[in-house]
DNA sequence: ACGCGGTACGATGTTAACAATTAACAGATG
DNA sequence: CATCTGTTAATTGTTAACATCGTACCGCGT
């Protein structure tokens, strides 16, 4: 079921993006072309391609002729406020898309439930955080809140920079359980509820 | 003092983003490559990279191996919500930065309120939507809101889909003017009154 | 010592050729 | 007749070579 990213750009993409939300990228260095190329075997193209897109996610800067900058992690304050608006706007679309949840969106939902699920029993905390946005994205998703996920990505992007959750692992999941419950009943109200619940 | 852009992505970037805005592409068509390559004079490559650039900016839709399709307009019930997201980041940003904005940004949001005089005095509306969205960016970058212009061009740019304004193009130019003014003062209370009422 | 300018190097920007994938279609097959 | 499969044309994906830009360094003159 789980669908392997076929293309050397998004491998390339997702693996620097990994890189960067385990830290291993740091704050404010400069990211250079041939050198990740060159780790990857690849050509410059694809690593070219992931760098416009993960400036555009949030997590690089570019700056023309002179290449990319590994971002900072926003402030406490801004922190406060992207959770806010995040929450805003999935109870937007979830309010106004989760009648129409057909079954196999929801079967979407229910994997990335599952992955979130294994994340958590493995204990690692940064594969938790990407598992736990690609739960809240199926979600959007299966609610049909397409024009919404650019957006809404590039508020997670900088939120998974500073991912802090409870320790408690088992309560991570069992809050997103409780998330997909109401929704596969397409109740919208509860699933907000839970999402509101969750964020924060 | 108008800066050109420099390089060819960018040039291409604009002129492929100009033409989506003046509604020249039909939305749910698809876009080649070489199409646009030819059209420009240029190779592949920079097209390819305004397409991912374009993609994530939300007004093109990205399919692996087949190509990129205009993506329609956001509903109305959408747009809506959204005009409410863009009032509350450009709200949270202004009051945060509005007492530290510099001379030398300050020059920057005033350029771009002339440009946007010039777009009304021409009176093309296309234009003026591009120069009015780039007022707003110009007043953000100013208060330092770099963190939030990412999602915050996300939803500009769905917006700018279905720009609509008064006919009054005087008035337009006024409601930026009155921006403009309190936060030469360093005054964000009044300038994000006056962004409120221009965002509706 | 300090400032200035040229030069060399390393990086990104661009290009064109080649590889891989897709979708449509024709023909075989049941 | 419907369906499956192999072929083909068109398009995107990838690569490597070349062009261009920015920076650091070094020598020169003051």
């Amino acid at each position: 079921m789980s669908i392997q990213p076929k293309t050397v750009r998004e491998q390339v993409t997702n693996q620097i993006r990994d890189d960067l939300l385990s830290g291993r990228f740091e704050a404010g260095s400069m990211l250079r072309e041939i050198e990740l190329a060159s780790r990857f075997g690849v050509s410059r193209g694809p690593v070219r391609d992931a760098f416009i897109q993960l400036s555009h996610e949030g997590y690089l800067a570019y700056y023309a002729n002179r290449g990319v900058m590994v971002r900072h992690p926003p402030n406490p304050e801004d922190r406060k406020f992207i959770t806010a608006i995040r929450q805003d706007i999935e109870t937007h679309v979830v309010m106004k898309g989760a009648s129409q949840v057909t079954e196999e969106s929801l079967k979407v939902v229910e994997v990335a439930l599952d992955r979130l699920k294994a994340a958590c029993d493995a204990g690692k905390a940064t594969v938790i955080a990407l598992r736990d946005v690609e739960f809240h994205e199926s979600v959007l998703v299966a609610c049909g809140g397409d024009d919404m996920l650019g957006a809404w990505r590039q508020l997670c992007s900088r939120m998974l920079l500073t991912y802090t959750r409870h320790e408690n692992y088992a309560q991570t999941y069992r809050e997103h359980f409780e998330i997909f419950t109401p929704l596969a009943d397409n109740d919208a109200k509860s699933t907000v509820a839970a999402i509101r619940a969750n964020i924060r």
